[in-house]
DNA sequence: TTTATAAATACCATATTTGATACTTAAGGA
DNA sequence: TCCTTAAGTATCAAATATGGTATTTATAAA
């Protein structure tokens, strides 16, 4: 099953999709040579897919004779989602909640294909330039509090393939690259409710994190807090824990989650 | 120049398109054979297509041999976009501290191919199922405080062509239809320096919005503030309006703007 | 003004994708 | 259990998109 698969794919699709994650991927508005250089489909043919991709709006052109960026359709699309199980509006109030009680940056996040993703996010009043991006996905389960948190109530069939597919990487020197150590974590994430992260996935950045479950009872993702190591000392982590713990709790409520079926 | 100018466009990414966005606006899973009502693409052709879709996260299967949804990827490229001239970023303080100060629903907007589109909202405490959808086009400039005051600050010219173009059609009874009567609303618009919507565009619902300006001078969007009517009355236009402009200047300083220049 | 460069258009033979038909697999109901 | 329906796979001739080359237009520099 590689890239395409030629009998079951469309390649005039697929080189749609590079030139759109290359243009987003450079983060800025491109020229057409720009492109060109960069996606290895024959000139004309390109021009061809700008303008049919122009003509929905899934890019924009700037200037009449302009340069590409992608499209404000996307913007449109993203958040219309049937909004993952409605989670991003379950979890809304009691996100907007902790915000305000706090200041901190809070997230809401999910897992997708094995990786996580932020799906939510009200950002923190600090001046952080260490913002993730709403979409972001991180397959680094061990490095991050809520990847934690899915590790701790995943069946352990499932824990040791998806450990085993991405390995204990070290992100930064805090990183758990220690299979028994990050076992005896999962088991505190499981006695306490909540994940916490002391900068393993970045240095200076401390992040807790509790799941939310919907009326299954099935784990459909965390809420969780995030901050600076100034403002969130190693001697808050059990009161943000607590108000992690009560977000998501309420957030499982709303979404017709009993503990007790 | 139609839907697909057989020569300048890539008919396999229209029909691409034309998946995606149906899909999008079911607002739910759909099987395949719903996509296939609806779309106009023979059997093996769509199969083809939503193979390449989902291998690249434009779409997601939920089960193995199961439904069809918008990909996780929409979200991430639609946050990923350039900031729209870093309007959101600019935005975002000012947007917050007049979220915690009123409660309201703060909302970011620009004009886009003649649009208003709505690129950013903090939403208020107040439980209205009124929320616009980030993304969201209205083309009713005529109805929206937004509207207004891009109508109050654009060249005559522009201002003739756009409202020639949509016309002046009612949203609900509050509308104005009148074509004197909107040009006095807009010299009024002018003279206070912010925009003002009293059900216009939905009962209900008011709302007032004020400029932003970039470096060069140049209007690039709105700040606004919406509320239902019972907790925004009449007498509270002059509060709000002044607190939209405020915000509205700050976000023209953060981008650089001066007003003598 | 001319020149140089980038972007967009035109044309058409050829290689590629397409889609009708037929077949296989899976799931749910009787 | 078998039957029915939905989803997906296989094949290959016909139809169509593709892309090399040459031309035109616009923008910026000389």
């Amino acid at each position: 099953m590689g890239q395409n698969d030629n009998q079951n794919a469309v390649p005039a699709i697929h080189r749609a999709i590079d030139v759109i994650e290359f243009i987003s991927s450079a983060q800025r508005e491109l020229s057409f040579s720009e492109i060109m250089d960069n996606v290895d489909i024959p000139r004309q043919s390109l021009i061809r897919i700008l303008n049919t991709l122009c003509s929905r709006g899934f890019l924009d052109k700037s200037s009449q004779r302009g340069l590409y960026r992608i499209g404000l359709k996307f913007l449109y699309l993203g958040h219309g989602l049937p909004d993952k199980f409605e989670l991003r509006t379950a979890a809304w109030k009691a996100m907007k909640a902790l915000s305000q009680k706090t200041g901190k940056t809070i997230e809401l996040s999910s897992l997708d294909r094995d990786q996580l993703i932020l799906l939510e996010q009200i950002r923190g009043s600090e001046e952080m330039a260490l913002y993730s991006r709403v979409g972001s996905v991180i397959p680094y389960l061990h490095a991050v509090s809520v990847g934690k948190v899915y590790l701790a109530l995943m069946d352990p069939d499932k824990r040791r393939r998806v450990l085993r597919k991405i390995g204990l990487p070290a992100m930064t020197k805090h990183t758990i690259t220690d299979m028994a150590r990050l076992e005896k974590e999962i088991q505190e994430t499981q006695e306490r409710g909540f994940g916490f992260e002391d900068q393993e996935l970045r240095e200076g950045v401390r992040r807790v994190a509790a799941p939310v479950f919907n009326s299954d009872g099935k784990h459909v993702g965390c809420i969780g807090l995030s901050a600076a190591i100034f403002s969130f000392e190693r001697d808050d982590l059990d009161k943000y824990g607590r108000m992690v713990r009560e977000a998501a709790e309420k957030t499982s409520a709303e979404l017709g989650y009993v503990s007790n079926p």
